[in-house]
DNA sequence: CGGGAGACGGAGAGCGCTCTATACGGTGTC
DNA sequence: GACACCGTATAGAGCGCTCTCCGTCTCCCG
């Protein structure tokens, strides 16, 4: 065992002051003469000192910790945690969240927790987790419209933000994308390109921001002479993009534009196409959703709806962080614009 | 806000006990009289209260939590955090590593606090946190083998496990796959099937566990009547898969045998092989390398040598677990064996 | 040159928990 | 009936830190 880490109290008797102005030296607090400063700087450095962040937490009340909860389905009880966890990273999407997350935090020495929701178990988890105060709140990233997570937190008066605005209505703060105007920047890109049969490849339809791409698309079809538009659900996975696109060419031979919910389908249904001898984007014109790192690195690279996950996550640890701090003491939402980005399917 | 949170104190005097006995039926420490422990736990049920994990901690000297830290290239100051982060999540690997460690930690209900290591700074970061008892250890993943971390890990006497062996011995527990006998069990495969002209999509060779999967691979094939071995490196990356095997193509025509060092790369070959006309596995053989996700969902599934990377976190876990328990004082390690999963391209 | 304002350092009281030492009954033994 | 003993509960001393007072020292102005 190595020897007991120095305290603030070593340090003190070794610079020739008391705890407090050590203490005041490491916080940076007002009023210490440069020279003490010094002093206690050195004195810092001899003894290898690092501040106890229990002793601080307890007086604080402040762990300088945040979580980050990705929910998933809620019922399934055969899908194992491990399983989980494993299918979430595999979409590039939370990579993209703890990016935005971890950038935001590390200026400021801090890491986020994280943590996987999906039984009742697991929810009770999160809300005992904040409640001993090993963090200061939560960031969650549910993956269903109707998680229970958000009420629960909402009604233990945790601070939260969620990534999403919320089935039913709760008294949180949510970062959100206008999904719908995704989906009309995608009508409207088709159909500037002169597509004549569109068709959508969605996402789950449990999931409100699928509905709500949808919406956008197939309102924008409608109002330009596309009454009528098939549509195949997916789960935003690559297989399902690749079996929805296959339904979609069976039932629709002809199509020759396609929305798809995401980057991952709209690379299925590429290949797909292509597989059945259509040329991308000569004959079929794709769309995806997010400008994913795939959206870049699939060939040919996708035209897509940008989503800024990155600086979506990143305003959430900032509104999260003001509700910690109680700078801001009511919910608010901040609602992001998507963005067209043109590359080589459509 | 809300009122202050319930303490030990408050639920002794609801239950009429002192402090110190609620602590011990909160703890299940043994010596209470099963009457009064029903008591008790009435009193916490009525009062809602959750033990302040700061107050516990500063006395237990223990965090119960583990850093899981993400070690990146080192080097590349061009390279955001963000965008490590979002790399590193992209490939199916860490996700499995989450998945295993959190496996490990749930029954416990502890969480892991995910950190990325790129720079001197970061790893700065990293000690402070440990030293600062915010975590009683890590968990090391490093992407490459000259990581500087886990020396500074040693040197500090921090308890810590690394992913793979270190490219310089370093007094910490570690586990690994033997990644050679990966490469065997793929040459011996390829053989069997009757490949007369092998070749190999390498990892990148600045990674130990690259270099010995194309030994194991290249000396099998060597004591079979293959001497030499064109090989093309890759950077465990889709598009590198797709570019290694496209030159392996130009140059030798006649493959008819891949060994690629991930899924990934396999998945690429896979993908232009067909491109150029070849049929996988009739005209050439694939074998990937991991059993992550996509060799599943990959059509043709992908014959491939399983790793079995949850599990090998997990054991991570454990060991570390040990260490800080003070059950183990001396560095161990534990290697895994790989496994040949035949499906459908080898 | 006295006095007030400001700048600065120190003493000490906790934060909520664990855990050791101790008190306290009740039983068994001689 | 005195003593030892065991099981169980309590008192109380910290863990290392922050932060509110309060005392001291300096400086400047009347």
């Amino acid at each position: 065992m190595s020897k007991q880490a120095p305290t603030l109290e070593d340090v003190a008797r070794e610079a020739g002051v008391s705890r407090a102005t050590v203490s005041r030296v490491v916080n940076g607090v007002r009023n210490v003469d440069p020279a003490i400063q010094q002093l206690v700087r050195q004195a810092i450095e001899r003894t290898g000192y690092a501040p106890n962040r229990a002793a601080r937490a307890l007086v604080t009340r402040r762990a300088e910790t945040i979580a980050l909860v990705v929910c998933g389905a809620g019922d399934p009880p055969h899908d194992t945690h491990e399983a989980f966890a494993a299918r979430a990273f595999a979409d590039p999407f939370f990579g993209r969240v703890v990016s935005g997350v971890v950038g935001f935090l590390r200026p400021r020495s801090m890491h986020p927790v994280l943590m996987f929701a999906e039984s009742a178990e697991d929810r009770h988890e999160v809300l005992t987790y904040l409640r001993q105060g090993r963090a200061d709140g939560a960031l969650v990233v549910s993956t269903h419209a109707d998680d229970p997570l958000p009420a629960l937190l909402a009604e233990a008066n945790l601070p939260a933000v969620l990534f999403a605005r919320p089935a039913r209505p709760t008294p949180l703060s949510y970062v959100d994308l206008d999904h719908r105007d995704g989906g009309r920047l995608a009508a409207e890109h088709l159909l500037a390109r002169g597509c004549r049969r569109p068709a959508s490849v969605a996402g789950p339809l449990a999931v409100t921001a699928s509905q709500e791409r949808l919406a956008g698309f197939r309102d924008t079809m409608a109002r330009n002479g596309h009454p009528y538009l098939p549509v195949a659900e997916g789960g935003f996975t690559l297989d399902s993009g690749v079996a929805a696109m296959g339904q979609l060419l069976d039932e629709h031979p002809d199509v020759d534009g396609v929305f798809a919910a995401n980057d991952l389908m709209a690379q299925g249904a590429c290949q797909i196409l292509r597989e059945r001898g259509r040329r991308v984007p000569d004959d079929v014109a794709v769309i995806g959703f997010d400008d994913s790192g795939i959206a870049l690195s699939c060939r040919p690279p996708l035209t897509t709806i940008r989503q800024p996950v990155e600086q979506m996550a990143a305003e959430m640890v900032r509104i999260l962080d003001e509700h910690i701090t109680g700078e801001r003491l009511e919910p608010t939402c901040v609602v992001f614009d998507p963005e067209l980005i043109v590359r080589e399917t459509a």
